[in-house]
DNA sequence: CACGAACGAGAGCGCCGCTCTTGTCAGACG
DNA sequence: CGTCTGACAAGAGCGGCGCTCTCGTTCGTG
């Protein structure tokens, strides 16, 4: 991935340039993305404002590089976790990615906001993040693509349910690119989206207090969801073990 | 509420207090509420930075004045949508306050941000706004009791779910204590806050960015959300419908 | 060895939240 | 009606912010 340096200069740029993300990293942790200050960043790490300028040419690009990082680190914990189960156990592999990106967002709340709390207002994310962003929901979806073709019962539309299949077109057209699945139904897609969104939005309101009156433990709650959510997909250990064939109802 | 000013300061006093929350609203739809700047208010009211200190004693007084009153619409529009419904339609209850709660949020992106994106760093909420802040689950929570109290088929935990009845104990006090319900059960009260969290996930990923490449269409596909949540609530017109004193499974 | 690029430090720009002081005027009270 | 107190707007000033520019210095290469 990054070349070794090759002279003392090089060495110094690359190290510095760690520095100071690894600064920008641990201010984050206790202070908002929106509110963080160059300035304070170069002072951790011993140098005046301008400076920093030689690594990272604005805010922006600091914040950029920050974003990368952080959805790098969170789809590789997530990945791992994933790979970490037995392929055929879907269940546990759901619910292990699951946890793994909670256990991320915990950990590292900062940089949890920086990813999917409010966007920094003048800061438009450039192309370059949107690889990395895609890491966790493109193994989300590989986990309920395994189950499925592997013969877990596809979820059915809720009677009344309004068709989404023009609206999710482009997620499948995502899931096809990939090579995930050539052609998943929509509610398939449709229920794993609103579990994506339902797990982050589960995380979101639980680091940002929403949770606060309402459940006494995080992280007992977050696997009761997960495995409801799951458990929608198809994901369920009595879904799989129950006989592929039968259709819906 | 609020009391008719007496005098010609009393007056000022309200409507440019009126002024400062309004100035401070319009500019918390392109900038984030984190970077609000107190000083740009004040310029777009007519007055010097330090004048707004007669108003609000510091930049978290208007924050959380600002809070309060968007907690209070938020809860209002949801409130009204649930009450503008045939009482006895409880689909077109949850869909229409579900409807109203991205509809407001939708036209008040920075509002939005302000109560559901990430917390302004320094700033602790003050007690005054939970009450506000639980009016749109409190909503929400009655349309599912009274489905439920008119013999909508309560939800069933899915196979292997843990039980979580200790976790959600305060939600469940929380309902209880409002005389929302006497005793829900359990599989209903983790099913309503999973749809709660989200029905926000949703608007929260819609605004923020993050569901960018997957949906094309926000209004079509929050719907086919909400009824898909509501459905899993019990609140399907099939499930409605149905012999009321089915039991479970 | 010499030259140019990279680098760190500093000063300075206009912005920020917030405080303190100053002068003014409304309104309550004798 | 006069006085006096409190509310008020304005300004200067504090330290901190992102960012730019300049100025020596040092490193690496032709």
């Amino acid at each position: 991935m990054t070349d070794r340096p090759r002279t003392a200069r090089a060495l110094a740029r690359q190290t510095l340039t760690r520095d100071i993300l690894d600064a920008a990293r641990a201010r984050l942790t206790d202070e908002g993305p929106t509110v963080l200050s160059l300035r304070a960043v170069a002072r951790d790490v011993g140098m005046v404002s301008s400076a920093v300028y030689r690594y990272f040419p604005s805010r922006d690009a600091l914040l950029t590089a920050l974003i990368i990082e952080c959805y790098d680190e969170l789809g590789a914990a997530v990945e791992q976790a994933d790979a970490a189960c037995d392929r055929a156990d879907r269940p546990g592999r759901w619910l292990a990615a699951s946890r793994a990106l909670r256990g991320w967002s915990v950990e590292h709340p900062g940089e949890f906001a920086l990813l999917y709390g409010t966007p920094v207002p003048g800061y438009a994310a450039p192309r370059d993040t949107v690889g990395p962003a895609t890491r966790v929901v493109r193994t989300l979806i590989q986990v309920v693509v395994d189950a499925h073709a592997g013969g877990a019962r596809p979820p059915v539309a809720a009677p009344g349910a309004p068709d989404v299949t023009e609206v999710v077109a482009p997620a499948r057209a995502f899931v096809a690119d990939r090579g995930l699945a050539d052609d998943a139904p929509t509610e398939l897609v449709v229920r794993t989206l609103i579990a994506w969104t339902a797990l982050f939005g589960t995380v979101s309101f639980e680091l940002f207090g929403h949770l606060e009156g309402s459940v006494a433990d995080g992280d007992g709650w977050f696997d009761a969801v997960a495995v409801r959510l799951g458990a929608d997909l198809g994901l369920s250990a009595e879904a799989i073990d129950a006989t592929p064939a039968r259709s819906g109802r």
